[in-house]
DNA sequence: TTGTACGCGTTATCAC
DNA sequence: GTGATAACGCGTACAA
C-alpha cells in the first residue's frame, strides 16, 4: 500500500511537498505540481484518513444516526440526508442505533476520535448530559428529535401542530373517542413528546379527555399495528378513531380491520403519518400527515456545514411545515 | 481528550501496561490491572481508534455497501446483517453507493485504510478488476450479486431459479405473452443475470420467444412500475403477464392498472419480488418471490468473519433458497 | 519554493 | 511483570 513515502521517493521530492500538492497549498512550482500527481496516479496513491486524523485535520465525512433504518420514514431521510451531503462533498456514514444507548455511545466516540467531522442525530436515547461533552469535539445537529435541555442546532418538523391537525381532523368529523400510538412511551420529555402535546391540546381544546387505555406506547411497525387493533377489538368500550404516528402502523391497523370486518373509516378512522408509498397503496388509500422530508435532510445537512466552517456553534432552530393530507381512511 | 499517556500518569504506570490492560494481555498483575481500569474509567477514556488503524490492528467494524437505502429489500438486508454482526460483536457502517463508481471506490478505501475489518458489498459497480485489488486489505463478502469473473466468497439466492419458477408460474397459467423488468439492462454479465437467465430458460422450455419491447430495463422504483403499465398501456399488442423484478415495480405496476381499469389479475397477471410488506398490503396481493433476506445477512457477516480470522481466503459459495408465495395477483 | 524534523495516540519489540 | 522506544502515515513549524 503505498504511502506518502512512495510518492516522495517516486517524484524525486519530499513528503512535504507532496503533502502541499494533496492540500491543494499554493506557492509550488507547476512542474513539481505535476510530477506529484504523475506519481500519485501512478502509484494509485490514496491518503490514509486514520493518519490524517490522528493529525487533526478534517475527513469530508460526516456520520448520521437512525434508529431504525427499515423504517422508510428513516431510509428516506437518510437518503436525502446522503445527496445533500454529496453535493456538498461530504461523505456519509449511517449508523443504526437499534434505539440502543450503548451503540449510540459507540458512534458518539466516532466523532470524539475524528472518524466523522460533524454528525446527524435523529433519535437521541442517551439523557442530554451524557450526549453533550461530545459536542466538543465537532457539531451535532439534531435532526427532528431533540431533549427539553438539549443545547444544538435542531432541525425539526412541527409534530406538536401535526398530531393537532391530525387530531383535530378527526374531531372536526365527529369522532370523541380517538386512540392514540406513540413510538416512545408518552411520557413528559421522552419522545414524540410534542406530538403527545398536539394530541392533548386538540382533545382539551374539544373537552375530550384521555383514555389511558386508548393510548399504545412504544408503537412502531406493521406488525404493531396488527396489535393494536386486536387490542382494541377486546375492548368493550373502543375508539371509533386512531392516531397512529406512522403509515406502517396504520397500515397493520387497517390490514387487521379488514381480517376482522371492521370497516374503514365508517366502523375505525385511522389517521397516519409520514406520507410514505404506503400511504397510497393500501385501501382505503390512507390520510395522513405529510412531513417534508426531503427537505428535513437537506436543511440538516446545511446546518451541519455551518456549524463546521463556523467556529462558534451557531445555535440554530429550523422548524419545517407539515401538512395533512386527506385521503379515504377518515 | 485523554489519551493513553494521561491514563498512564494518572495510575502511575507505563503506556505499555496501560496498553496490554486495553488489549487483555496475560501477565498482568491484578492490583495493577484495577489501578488502570479505574484511571480509565475516571478520565473517561476511549482508545482512539485512528491511532490503532495506524498502527494496523482490528477495527471490529465492518462496512456494508448498498445501493440504494430506501429499497426495502437492503434495508432489511442491511438490518439483518447489522444484527448478525452486532451479535459477534462487530459494529456495521453502512454506505449507499447510489449506484455510482467513484462511491463504490471511495467504500472500497475504508478497506485499503483499515477503516474496516472487512466489507460486505450487496451490489456491485465496477469491474471485478478494480475492485479485485482491494482484496488484498481485506476480506471481501459478496451478497447476492456477483460478476462473472469474481473470485470472492459469495452468499447468494437462486436468483436462476427465482426468476424461473416465477415465469413458469405465469406460462402454468396459461400466459404466453409475458414482460419482464430487470433492475440493470439485460446484459450478458451485468446486473441480475442471473434472473435474465431463469426468465429466459423458462420461456424458451415452453417455446417462447423473447419480444424485446417486453422488456423494460433499469426498473427499481414504484414510479418506474407505474411507467411501465404505462407503456404497456400503450401497446398494440401488449403482454397479459409481467414479472416485475421487486414488489415495488409491482405495486407500481398494479397501482396504474387500477387507475385505468385493468383487472389484476384477470387483465394483467403480475408477479413481484422480494416478499416485502406491501406484498400484503396490496389489493389484490401480491405473488411474488420470497428470500430468505435474515439468513442472507446472516451468512454474509458468518462468512465474512470466517475469512477475517483465517488468513487464507476461504472461498465459499453458499447458496440460499428461494420460494414462490402464489396470492390473488397471478 | 522546497526540505527536515517532530508529534499526533497506539501497539509491538526489546530489554530489564 | 513491567517499562522505554520505535514504528504506523501524515501535516506543519521552522529553516534554508
Amino acid at each position: 500500500m503505498p504511502t506518502i513515502s512512495d510518492v516522495a521517493k517516486l517524484s524525486g521530492l519530499s513528503k512535504a511537498t507532496v503533502s502541499r500538492v494533496i492540500n491543494n497549498h499554493p506557492y509550488i512550482a507547476k512542474e513539481k505540481r505535476e510530477r506529484v500527481e504523475q506519481a500519485m496516479k501512478e502509484l494509485g496513491y490514496v491518503p490514509n484518513p486514520s493518519a490524517r486524523r490522528l493529525r487533526g485535520s478534517l475527513t469530508n465525512t460526516i456520520g448520521v444516526i437512525v434508529p431504525r433504518i427499515v423504517n422508510p420514514f428513516f431510509s428516506y431521510l437518510v437518503h436525502s440526508i446522503e445527496q445533500s451531503a454529496y453535493k456538498n462533498n461530504y461523505q456519509v456514514l449511517m449508523f443504526q442505533s437499534n434505539e440502543k444507548k450503548d451503540k449510540e455511545l459507540y458512534f458518539l466516540n466516532l466523532l470524539k476520535n475524528r472518524q466523522v467531522d460533524g454528525l446527524i442525530m435523529t433519535s437521541i436515547e442517551n439523557d442530554w448530559d451524557v450526549i453533550q461533552p461530545y459536542t466538543e469535539f465537532g457539531p451535532i445537529v439534531l435532526c427532528n428529535e431533540y431533549l427539553t435541555h438539549s443545547k444544538a442546532p435542531i432541525v425539526r418538523l412541527d409534530q406538536a401542530k401535526a398530531a393537532y391537525i391530525g387530531t383535530k381532523h378527526l374531531i372536526d368529523k365527529g369522532h370523541t373517542k380517538i386512540g392514540y400510538c406513540t413510538g416512545g412511551l408518552f411520557a413528559e420529555d421522552g419522545k414524540d413528546k410534542d406530538r403527545n402535546h398536539g394530541y392533548q391540546q386538540a382533545l382539551s381544546e374539544a373537552g375530550l379527555s384521555i383514555h389511558t387505555n386508548w393510548i399504545f406506547i412504544n408503537k412502531h411497525t406493521i406488525d404493531d399495528g396488527k396489535k393494536v387493533m386486536r387490542q382494541m377489538l377486546a375492548m368493550d368500550d373502543r375508539p371509533t378513531a386512531i392516531f397512529t404516528g406512522s403509515d406502517e402502523i396504520a397500515a397493520g391497523v387497517i390490514m387487521e380491520a379488514k381480517e376482522n370486518g371492521v370497516r374503514v373509516p365508517e366502523d375505525l378512522a385511522v389517521i397516519g403519518f409520514d406520507d410514505q408509498p404506503v400511504a397510497e397503496i393500501i385501501e382505503p388509500k390512507l390520510t395522513t400527515i405529510r412531513q417534508p422530508v426531503d427537505e428535513l435532510g437537506e436543511k440538516s445537512v446545511e446546518q451541519l456545514i455551518a456549524s463546521m466552517n463556523s467556529k462558534e456553534t451557531v445555535l440554530k432552530n429550523i422548524e419545517l411545515p407539515v401538512e395533512l393530507l386527506v385521503r379515504k381512511s377518515t
